[in-house]
DNA sequence: TCTTAACCGAGACGGTACGTCAAGTCTTCCT
DNA sequence: AGGAAGACTTGACGTACCGTCTCGGTTAAGA
């Protein structure tokens, strides 16, 4: 098995996320040829979807995408380098709605329903496992590894540091709190058990994560709910 | 050595518990034919720890282990029952020193000591990439998984409870801390930033993340300078 | 020029005999819209030939000879069915010349210019190697098969046909000799020596063909010294 | 058996020569490993045949005979090189009746009845494509060139002689003849119009063809019916 | 002059087959 | 019976071309 190396790439290697972007020509401007199908775009991305949920990213072969999708391999691999970019742009179409950060009237309760909607998606879909998979395609392949940080790491972060903010500025938390740390260990925590599953990821953790958070950075306690809040989601 | 304090195999087969069993005859009673041969168990392990360390799980094949260990294929597979369950055990033999818990006189120092040693392992050497990449291989078998939690995840984490063990007893905690969570925490930032590399895994993360693991959990400021005493190390 | 009296394909599509046809308007009648490029024409074969010669027919992709020729695939396949219609194209434009039947003065002299010409260009240059694959082809494509006929095999045997209507008049063999018969004798054995090369293709060769046929046609001895005569050529 | 006494590949590769010989130790000899499995050996070539027949060398792929085979592509490229050396043993296990030399006590005889079974097999079985694109093949692939040569055209010719030597000693042609030209003239003539398909290859082409060498030759006339005895056979 | 038809180069399309690699299993001989 | 060797089937890899289609554009004939 193993998900194997990439090696090869198409000389384009282009991303899919943004259209164009690489013309400093005039607007509207078209590339030369056959401009490439958003169909077929739309139906690899949705096949990649279907097994990599079903298969995982190891049981995921460009093969079985291509098949799926009712498309040439070549057609891949003329938008995607690797497996793992396929795969991350796949994972990103469903990853966006694992990270609410809205604003709950205080930070427990911020954090309470950041942490707890994650570990929701990564406990009840196949993110969990998927997001795993991505996490070790991208320690052998750089390039991977720079797109991931840029298109998942870098935004999640951005999207949860208002929660330090409106913290900040509730007067909950002092201004000089070093969010990256907080950040990596409340979310490394729930990544921590979500890889081992070594105990289980429920309310009760993200509770004691929260609580113990919040006690280290000298957060007040506060006397909303937001643990029933989020239940009753 | 072994993290588990294991850890061979039986002799029965790819097993990963313990030995024994499988005769109840006295001890030293030999089983019918050919011994295996434990110079072939030493050479697969060295040469699946070279393969590992150079190329990763990923690069890894059975048939370049057994090329390098001078063995034979159908030699390897009666051991292990899969590539991960090899690299787990290639993994251990490693890992050992990547674990130490002494008594430095406070918690701070205890934890400071401890995540900085994991900290130096796994940016200084292959470990964090295998790591990561074991972690993967676990999501996708089961088996494997279980052996994961029994020889790596659980011994570890018992072996750092001591630490908690000596704060409640030194009176810096209260007995009721829920060591799984802290542990997460500490560990899981760790984790977080060794695999997505978004930021420095070093001296100051760890102190930061002991200091806001320290305040969370109100244990008194020390005067030790344990952060200089790791980097004397 | 070329051996057939050729040949352009008609304006209409890949045909490869004579245009005609499919308009009845008076000659120099144009189609609507924009014509075919006579520049791409050129191109095209230029480029055959050259990948033909050498990289043979196996070698040849049309996606090759369309980059050369700085054409369109589509530029191609508008005017060629196949790989092999153009291949034989290629061929033909180079192959007029390796067919002379002059007049030596002797039925001997004749066969030996005429076999020694088709022997030299068969050694020494790509013509013979393109000649098997190109016959080769032929026998998996009929609609190629009948082109190979009427613009290769009939207008070569009509060419050298006259050699032995010459003979005839001259008296040296006798009217009802079976043309056909003697000409897949003669040159039937130089293509099978080119195709196996378990013998030279050489001078002695030709002069053995020429003598066994001539004693076979009971063609009386000549004093004149084709051999030489051709050897200096 | 087959025409070059062929048969095995030689156990270190992919060579087509000659059977073992590489061993100059005593008989019985293994080599390590398992041994190459016969049964492979005989679907794949019984597969290949059945492919070569109805679609062609050009039409064969390895893909296809794998699977008919019951075999993986591996296990085929084990064993031969190309497809083409695949075809031409392939074409070897069928080729062997093609060329029946039996002394029929005359020089004509003996002739009529060789090329008159050449040519039957050539136009009633697929034999005569297979020939052409074998040939064919031949031309880009010097290693595939040099195996067709010693298994398949000096073993034909070798087999060929004895009617030369027979005549010989008949006194029915002197001792001096250029068997190799005559063979060449007569065969290369078959070949001739087995490949253009230019006239029709059939008896009377076959009593021409042998008339006109036995009159090149000098051989008297004979009283015996070849012609008869070999078209009811 | 404007419309229309057929061309043009570029390059993407769905496919097929390539030849290679590694997976985990099986079969031989040897120790 | 274990061990080394090397066969086996399976299945995916990434590449090369196939012959077709789709763009933005050009070129000439016909209206």
């Amino acid at each position: 098995m193993g998900v194997g190396g990439m090696s090869g790439r198409n000389p384009s290697g282009r991303r899919v996320t943004e259209p164009a972007s690489d013309d400093a020509s005039p607007p509207g401007r078209r590339r030369r040829g056959r401009p490439r199908s958003e169909e077929a775009d739309r139906n690899i991305l949705r096949a990649a979807t279907e097994v990599l949920a079903r298969q995982g990213l190891g049981g995921m072969s460009i093969e079985e995408v291509a098949t799926r999708a009712g498309v040439g391999k070549a057609t891949i691999y003329r938008r995607w380098s690797s497996k793992g970019a396929l795969a991350l742009d796949a994972f990103l179409a469903d990853a966006a709605e694992m990270l609410p950060a809205p604003d709950t009237g205080s930070f427990r309760g911020d954090l309470l329903h950041a942490l707890g909607a994650w570990v929701h998606s990564a406990t009840t879909t196949s993110a969990g496992t998927t997001l795993a998979e991505l996490v070790a395609e991208v320690q052998r392949d750089p390039e991977l590894a720079a797109d991931w940080r840029k298109r998942v790491v870098f935004p999640i972060r951005g999207r949860y540091r208002v929660i330090f903010e409106r913290a900040v500025s509730r007067g909950d938390i002092a201004a000089d709190v070093d969010t990256d740390v907080v950040l990596d260990m409340v979310f490394g925590a729930g990544l921590y058990r979500l890889l081992n599953r070594h105990l289980p990821l429920d309310l009760d953790f993200v509770a004691a994560v929260v609580e113990l958070t919040s006690a280290g950075l000298g957060v007040p306690p506060t006397l909303s709910h937001g643990a029933a809040q989020l239940a009753s989601a």
